[in-house]
DNA sequence: GGAACGGTTCGGCGCCGCCCGAACCATCCC
DNA sequence: GGGATGGTTCGGGCGGCGCCGAACCGTTCC
């Protein structure tokens, strides 16, 4: 088992960081991706995307002269999330240009597989207020939850799944929580197949379709 | 907000993450006593204590001519617990002594403010077999659970807690759960209160009294 | 085949951060 | 007061880490 410091320095650098972040879009990047959002050479990227491989952070899959790496699980994203949005006092300035940046992503955005954002808030909200899901001594899903996402879904959930079905994940943008856990990222996959949002460029933020407007209002009561 | 790097790198070291680890038992050390423990001299130790409570990770209190620093608060302790615990592939080999101190700590141990180690993991099955606690997407403690700590405590725990109830906290020796949360922290906080349970030495390591023998067993059912 | 492209390896450079010892300050005890 | 103890500050040394450029390798496309 790696050290405390060890698996800590794995993220303690701004390349390496920014790497992480990045994939918290739960996509695979390529390296030249990586390095070019980070601001690096791909030499540096190269052994940079090594590290975090070797340390169980990513994987990754060749293809042809391409090196795709993703995040290596939920724990890795859940470490990622935790360590990017442990904020123990008051916030700094940032430049304009992440301002607006930060401004589409914090709108709606994808937070490893599930919604995030006002969007994902809004629909965490929704479902305490419809009893979906209830906030006594942490999260749960009700059986009416389970059966609104049967129903969503087509077919019930597995429910023997190692992970839990609803976690609650701080929103660093809105300082509340949304859905995350199975629930969550089957929400999340839903809403991207069905094209209820879109991915807008090549960050974590996503926008909301027309289509997207109706059926959150229908199936959810929510307006965006 | 501080960035992802900055604050893994303030547990990327191995000075400060055995300050960090030595304080997930939940009390406060002086800064002599966290400089022995990691084998540094004490101006390094002053230095790097600085460095954590200026990061958010611990807050200090001085007496006289003392500085005593504890974790900052449960998100802190659930990070150094995050961090210390993520296992992505095989273990690696040990030093005897520390073997010596870790068969301490994997009979029963606190970790933070709750109770772990094999007495966890087993008070933790115990209340899941007797219903106190269910384990269907996520734990969450029942109503017969409710009124198991309401007696134990002789009283009613406030329901809108900002902090839940209870968490699943993985056993880093058991590799299975056990329970931390408000109710994991009341469990441990009457255990160590009505002398069911002692420290041991100057870590994490607790034994379990006779009369702990007998209260677990009455309460639980609980064979230690 | 040749050119373009993505990625990797290697040497080297510069900086940062960790640690120590020495001096100093404050508190506590006699 | 004087001595002992706990803690802090400061200068300095040393190692390691992150970065780059250059050379190289494999794939893809013409």
């Amino acid at each position: 088992m790696p050290t405390l410091a060890e698996t800590a320095g794995l993220f303690a650098d701004r390349t390496r960081a920014a790497f992480c972040q990045a994939l918290l879009d739960g996509r695979a990047w390529s390296a030249g991706e990586l390095a070019r959002h980070a601001g690096v050479r791909p030499s540096t990227a190269s052994e940079q995307l090594s590290r975090l491989v070797a340390g169980g952070v990513l994987t990754e899959e060749r293809q042809g002269r391409h090196r795709y790496v993703r995040l290596a699980g939920p724990e890795a994203a859940a470490l990622v999330e935790a360590l990017t949005s442990y904020a123990p006092d008051t916030p700094r300035p940032r430049s304009l240009r992440a301002s607006v940046q930060l401004g589409a992503e914090a709108r709606a955005r994808t937070c490893y597989d599930h919604l995030a954002g006002r969007l994902g808030v809004a629909l965490a909200d929704a479902m305490i207020a419809r009893g979906l899901v209830a906030d006594e001594s942490g999260l749960t899903v009700t059986p009416a939850g389970r059966a609104w996402l049967a129903g969503l879904l087509g077919r019930e959930q597995p429910p023997g799944a190692r992970r839990p079905l609803v976690r609650s994940c701080l929103d660093w943008t809105e300082r509340r929580p949304h859905l995350a856990g199975a629930l969550g990222a089957a929400l999340c996959a839903t809403a991207l197949e069905r094209r209820w949002v879109r991915r807008v460029g090549s960050g974590r933020a996503v926008r909301v379709t027309p289509e997207g407007t109706g059926a959150f209002r229908e199936l959810l009561g929510v307006e965006v």
